[in-house]
DNA sequence: CCTTGACCTTCCCATAATGGGAAGGAATAG
DNA sequence: CTATTCCTTCCCATTATGGGAAGGTCAAGG
């Protein structure tokens, strides 16, 4: 199975699975004579779990530790665990940023009416705070 | 006054501040006969309205749009306004992916003991999902 | 058999928004 | 006068990917 097709059957992109490969994430796929990469379902489904794994949020450095837990032993259980209480703290706080910003901004966005002569306090928030 | 002491006015790093000269965020600073770059009151504010901005996640490409409102037409509200709506909404969808992300990932931690003989369906989910 | 188009290869560049660090000049404190 | 701190520009690195060029390959149809 060429490059393409593996694409297409896990949905990551031929740059994507080339990238993998460069940096070490995926072992070297065999060749053709005429140098076009070759893919068996057992590349497929590391391709599969890695693009999952992306979709969880997961960086590479993460996969990279996951992949290893999987492939060299399937009961590190708490080493996986491990990885993911991390993963998901750092959700946690990232959301927390994010949804602090969104109050503000909404609050900000509410006390202005859109009206070219009235309150809009957004600009003067930021000017507020910058001085 | 010199670039260390804005940056340390500001919360803006010297570097930054660099940078945003460099992409024309920031019109260029005055310089001293040596080539110092020269900041006054006027300049720290704007970098400040910046570094606020930052902080409630809008990009630099947002700012520069904010920042030309702010200088030419402190009655824009209108606009003001649809560029903070439009950055609530990108927050709201990047929260909302962000949580369900983490409710997935918790979901999965909790089933998984991390003892090493038991069940741990965190690699068994990815891997399910991926076949 | 040859051409055409779809596919593959590698290589280089670009992104967003910084940080790091080197090489060298400038200001300041002792 | 010198040591230290600050400034300058310039180049490289980051993360994870996309874009695109130049060129080789494969399959199908005329």
């Amino acid at each position: 199975m060429n490059i393409g097709q593996a694409a297409d059957a896990t949905g990551v992109s031929a740059k994507r699975i080339r990238y993998y490969e460069q940096i070490g994430l995926l072992t070297p796929a065999a060749r053709t004579e005429s140098g076009y990469r070759q893919y068996d379902g057992g590349a497929l489904h590391t391709l599969s779990f890695i693009n999952r794994a992306r979709e969880l949020g997961f960086s590479i450095a993460e996969i990279t530790d996951l992949l290893a837990l999987w492939r060299n032993d399937q009961r590190s259980n708490a080493k996986v665990k491990t990885i993911a209480l991390g993963h998901i703290e750092a959700l946690r706080q990232k959301i927390a940023g994010m949804q602090s910003m969104q109050d503000t901004l909404q609050h900000l966005a509410d006390s202005c009416d859109g009206d070219a002569r009235a309150e809009c306090p957004i600009l003067d928030e930021l000017q507020r705070i910058a001085s």
